[in-house]
DNA sequence: AGCACGCCGACT
DNA sequence: GTCGGCGTGCTC
């Protein structure tokens, strides 16, 4: 068993395979499949995972593996396996699936150097450049006047090498320990000889008499009023002792969260958790979808659930979307289970998210709360899954691998035999249709704990207002509302549904619109700078005076960002304290949680939000919820937004009257009489679910059917078009099943982005076993194309975003 | 992907 | 002759 098949971090399609290495002496006994390993590889060196260890190799000139860089393995057998399945699943490469499943600092990272290994005078400019030194790194040696051949012909001749290096980018944070070096007695030996001056060396002295145990050095140090120079001395005099210990970042101060335990379940929470239960005390898998409706109490039968799992010494994985924004959930976490909670979520910085991973990984903890990718958890013996908001759509992964947190969910569940849980007040069709098959086992949980009502929900036209004479974004009731709560000294929480919707410049004379010339989209409009700016590249402009295609200077921005509504609501009710919470009031780190504090503690009337502020929060003074534009997304070229439309209305009138004050809901929409926003109104997810069924069975959408989309892109408008119906044909030609349809191409919905032409092609099928076998065989018949050409095929096997 | 190698035209 | 540009093929 001295070779070791290893997949390197080399992503080309070319390269998405095994090739096996001899394992060197000194490794033998450590190294283990899952660890990371640096190889030779052509001239260079790369990183590697290690899959399998064998004896055998049909390859005859093996190299050895050059270094080991992990102590323990960093993927267990079981995330192997299901980094190849989705590697598979998604068409995507080994070596991305394995990336994606490890913290971002576990990534290697490259560098070059060139190493002078003569004493022999080196051509001048190398000479210049080297100034004495043995080594010369390439960033150096680019900005510099040598040429490549001059370079090439030192390596010739022997007098240079040129070193790859690999390198991790490992942060551990480390502390100084101080501890005693000497036995009690002999220490108040020193003392004794001690000169009459060193009074704080004596105090620490005694100190560590006393105390035989480690203590941090800047403890120390602030304890005694001391300077590090004064320990150094005793360091010196080996009286003490220092250590460097490793240490971990903690984002979340364990001890400030309250302790809670366990609530009693009402009876439809009992009845819910009870197989749940029996589930994890049998260790059978199985699918549990409950839909229960905001404020039902979903989140305390996870938490009693997980506490079964954490007596039987197994572990739990918590999915929740976005963490970052739910503060609350977190804090739920860890009251009950305090510092047994791993927290991973995309505002930590990369160390911190490293160090999270640790405590998983050493099996530190036994609860992981966090957003997608936290669903790769190394743990080893998982006792439940449970995915919060299941259908909310950051758990699909929109670059490669294409995964979704779900599917990978419930691979883990069987191969752990654990149960997963989805949990939402408005399941995804998917999610809902495999339950009424029973597939997965339904719970519904149709009353809240409180025994309250579901706010009231008001629909108000703003076709009427606008006939009316009214053109502002609020209607008149809205407004009364709004003006209401305040003299009452109540919170109101308004939704822009900005989606799709954004600012942008138009000429009133010729209907001119500034559009990006790079991508097939209109310029958005920032005040703050005063630019246009793309938001699919980088590209911005200053804002024009005057139309560049009439000159007139009737030119003005249209639309509705939060920075414009935050105005005209100041001018509407001018005593309204607002709070505006979007992308650019949240991009600083921990902005967010202090403009949800500052609407907590009162100090504003209104929080203003875009869709961030539809899930979670919970406010106990909010009593009005306002829905600027509902339907501002329904018009969208995308086969869900009925369904997301239906999603967020009742995401965020589940936002009012929580507690003890009755809440209600004023939704304001140019189309009343879709069935998404009626049936949003009066919380009827049931009818809902029928009535988009039959839409999607109509035009042949999930979940009647699955869906694969290829997106071919090139600068060349012809070559993409051209390339994208060969990929068309050929998938027409080799489609076993009749039922499987082929459309396109057509443009993407963004038909250009970044200069490059965009044309896709959507494949709907229901019973199709080959169909990854064949797009993977169309795929490398463009391999030249590719490589040669600059032409790039994206496929997603499952597309939510259809741009 | 990234690198070496080899071929080619251009330039001191 | 020497330099840099690009196409080709290989990586255990």
């Amino acid at each position: 068993m001295n070779i070791a098949k290893v997949i390197v971090d080399v992503p080309a399609s070319s390269i998405n395979q095994t090739f096996d290495y001899k394992i060197p002496e000194q490794f033998q006994d450590i190294l283990t499949v899952g660890m990371r390993v640096i190889v030779p590889f052509g001239p260079r060196k790369i990183m590697g995972f290690v899959v399998e260890r064998t004896g055998e190799s049909s390859f005859d000139k093996l190299k050895y593996i050059s270094d080991v860089l992990d102590l323990t393995p960093v993927l267990t057998d079981e995330l192997l396996g299901l980094g190849k399945w989705m590697a598979n699943q998604t068409l995507s490469l080994y070596i991305t699936a394995f990336q994606a499943m490890l913290p971002q600092v576990l990534k290697a990272q490259y560098k070059k150097e060139l190493e002078r290994v003569t004493e022999d005078p080196l051509s001048d400019e190398l000479e210049s450049l080297f100034a004495g030194r043995d080594f010369i790194t390439y960033e150096e040696l680019e900005g510099s006047t040598v040429s490549y051949s001059q370079i090439q012909k030192a390596v010739q001749d022997g007098d240079v090498v040129v070193n790859y290096l690999v390198k991790s980018k490992i942060t551990k944070k480390h502390v100084t320990m101080i501890m005693p070096n000497r036995e009690p007695h002999l220490l108040e030996e020193a003392i004794e000889d001690l000169s009459k001056n060193a009074r704080k060396q004596k105090e620490l002295l005694s100190f560590f008499i006393d105390n035989q145990q480690e203590i941090e050095q800047s403890v120390l140090i602030k304890k005694f009023n001391t300077t590090s120079s004064t320990i150094k001395t005793l360091l010196d005099k080996e009286l003490l002792a220092s250590t460097r210990k490793e240490i971990y970042r903690n984002p979340y101060d364990d001890k400030s969260f309250e302790q809670t335990t366990a609530l009693t379940l009402t009876e439809q929470q009992q009845v819910t958790i009870v197989p749940i239960k029996e589930h994890i005390r049998d260790e059978k898998h199985d699918v549990f979808l409950i839909h229960g409706v905001t404020g039902s109490g979903k989140t305390e039968i996870y938490l009693q659930a997980i506490q079964d799992v954490i007596e039987k010494g197994q572990e739990a994985i918590v999915l929740v979307p976005e963490i970052s924004l739910t503060p609350q959930m977190v804090k739920r976490f860890k009251g009950r289970f305090g510092s047994n909670v791993a927290v991973l979520h995309s505002a930590l910085s990369n160390g911190e998210k490293y160090d999270e991973w640790r405590r998983i990984h050493r099996k530190e903890v036994q609860v992981v709360v966090g957003a997608r990718s936290a669903i790769f958890a190394p743990f080893e013996n998982l006792g439940i899954i449970i995915i919060d908001e299941e259908h909310e759509n950051s758990y699909k992964q929109e670059d490669q691998p294409r995964y979704h947190a779900r599917d990978v969910a419930i691979f883990r569940g069987e191969n752990h035999r654990c149960p997963v849980i989805l949990g939402s007040a408005t399941p995804t069709l998917e999610s809902f249709a495999r339950a009424q098959k029973g597939v997965y086992k339904l719970a519904t949980l149709s009353k809240r704990t409180n025994e309250k009502e579901m706010p009231k929900v008001n629909i108000v036209d703003m076709r009427n207002e606008l006939h009316e004479g009214n053109r502002s974004m609020f209607s008149r009731s809205l407004k009364e509302n709004i003006e209401q709560r305040i003299q009452r000294g109540e919170q109101i929480v308004l939704l822009l549904n900005r989606r799709g919707y954004s600012t942008f410049v138009m000429c009133r004379d010729c209907g001119h619109v500034n559009e990006c010339p790079h991508c097939d989209i209109a310029l958005t409009y920032h005040k703050n700078s005063r630019q246009l700016k793309c938001h699919y590249c980088s590209y911005e402009e200053p804002m024009p005076t005057s139309c560049p295609s009439c000159k007139s200077d009737l030119i003005r921005f249209f639309g509705t960002g939060t920075q414009r509504i935050e105005e005209s609501l100041t001018q509407l009710i001018p005593e309204a304290r607002i709070v505006r919470m979007d992308v650019d009031t949240t991009r600083r780190k921990g902005s967010h949680e202090k403009i949800l504090n500052q609407f907590a503690d009162k100090e504003a009337d209104i929080l203003l939000g875009t869709q961030m502020i539809a899930k979670g929060l919970d406010f106990e003074n909010v009593t009005l919820v306002g829905v600027l534009t509902a339907d501002s997304m329904l018009h969208l070229p995308d086969f869900r937004s009925s369904e997301k439309t239906f999603q967020l209305l009742t995401q965020v009138s589940g936002r009012a009257g929580r507690h003890d004050l009755p809440g209600e809901v004023i939704i304001q929409t140019y189309t009343p009489e879709h069935y998404s926003i009626e049936l949003a109104s009066n919380y009827n997810f049931m009818q809902f679910y029928k009535n988009e069924m039959s839409t999607r069975k109509t035009f042949q959408y999930p979940p009647y059917v699955f869906l694969a989309l290829i997106t071919v892109s090139h600068q060349n408008h012809v070559k993409v078009v051209q390339s994208a119906q060969q990929i068309a044909q050929l998938l027409l030609n080799n489609i076993s099943n009749e039922g499987t349809v082929v459309l396109g191409p057509t443009p993407s919905p963004i038909a250009r982005m970044k200069d490059r032409y965009r044309y896709q092609c959507m494949i709907k099928y229901k019973n199709e076993p080959n169909l990854r076998t064949l797009i993977r065989k169309i795929i490398r018949q463009f391999d030249d194309e590719v490589r040669k050409n600059d032409l790039l095929i994206t496929v997603d096997m499952q597309p939510y975003q259809l741009m």
